[in-house]
DNA sequence: CCTAGTTGTAATCCACTGATAACTTCATTG
DNA sequence: CAATGAAGTTATCAGTGGATTACAACTAGG
């Protein structure tokens, strides 16, 4: 039979996968906890009491993303460990577009020391990772980031991705990579 | 004798800078206008009646930091037209830390049609002007670019700058380049 | 010096938003 | 099946933040 209540574990997990998308789109200060409960099927205090604040709900999200972000680096170095092939699954990333954009809401909402501490820690773990995984060096992975910094930003505007904004700069800077 | 009425333009340039300090360190959705107000020794409802709207005064403030932006580019184009020579200027960019802080905040804030439009546009304008000035290819202009984002991202989590937190990563990042 | 236009403020509105409290409904288990 | 606890809601609050209105104060031109 149909379950119609959850348990508080497996809502929960479903109004983070909300959230994620919702603050994707949004931002952290442009979000409403009400939007995300919506999305998520749920009454807005219920969101709130799954996670407390809104502010744990994002830093959730930021987890979230993460963890997720870094997933995908580990099997893309178990197929082949080279930074250049890492390189090709920003594809992969771009695919699931709320990641980069969440954490990219993540540093502009970096003003908040508790959100600050919290990117500043996960951001040095990927780059770390990505140093790991790869044996690049330094500027190798420093370029690496970058070229995904600037996808970012551009994932941002909707210069790149599926429901782009077609642009004649942004399909140049698109073709100098892969 | 001391004015202490300015005109409405020059009031407007003085709530204009407040504005970009403001946003620049809380984003669009994370400011508001009565600090931008307080900031600028002026009453609130004032800041609105010069501006308008919060948005239309955040665009000008995007228009602000982006017409400042290609100025130090022309600058430094002017003393020595290579790629690396402008990107030596970065360092003057990051000086004005509130330049590219306020250009992530719009990228950011895309998810609004009209803010979307307008960083777009002179994001556009940015990567052409970078190209003309020093003839670099659409390979080089994005590695240019990509570099600029990340320390963007960088400075917005305070990774890097006078008021960073010293972090073990983020000073190999920053070593990477000149 | 006076008056017309401009600079600027105080008071206030109202919609919104995160959070709390109190209550209801379901499901499990002894 | 009774009862206990967990899942979820409705009602509501308290604070906020952008915007409007009406008014006050200054300054320049005649």
């Amino acid at each position: 039979m149909a379950r119609v209540r959850l348990t508080a574990e497996e809502r929960g997990a479903e109004v983070l996968e909300a959230a994620v998308r919702a603050f994707a789109a949004s931002g952290y200060e442009g979000t409403k906890t009400d939007e995300i409960a919506r999305m998520a099927g749920v009454s807005q205090p219920y969101v709130i009491r799954l996670f407390g604040t809104k502010q744990q709900l994002f830093l959730a999200a930021i987890d979230s993303v993460c963890r997720r972000i870094e997933e995908i680096f580990r099997e893309a170095a178990e197929e082949a460990p080279e930074l250049d092939a890492l390189g090709r699954n920003y594809k992969r990333l771009l695919g699931e577009r709320e990641l980069l954009l969440v954490l990219l809401h993540g540093f502009s909402a970096s003003g908040d020391p508790v959100i600050g501490d919290c990117v500043r820690e996960r951001f040095g773990s990927i780059y770390t990772l990505i140093r790991e995984l790869t044996g690049a060096s330094a500027q190798e992975a420093r370029e690496f980031l970058s070229a995904g910094m600037l996808l970012t930003v551009m994932s941002a505007m909707q210069a790149i991705g599926p429901d782009a904004i077609p642009l004649p700069w942004a399909k140049e800077i698109e073709d100098t990579l892969g």
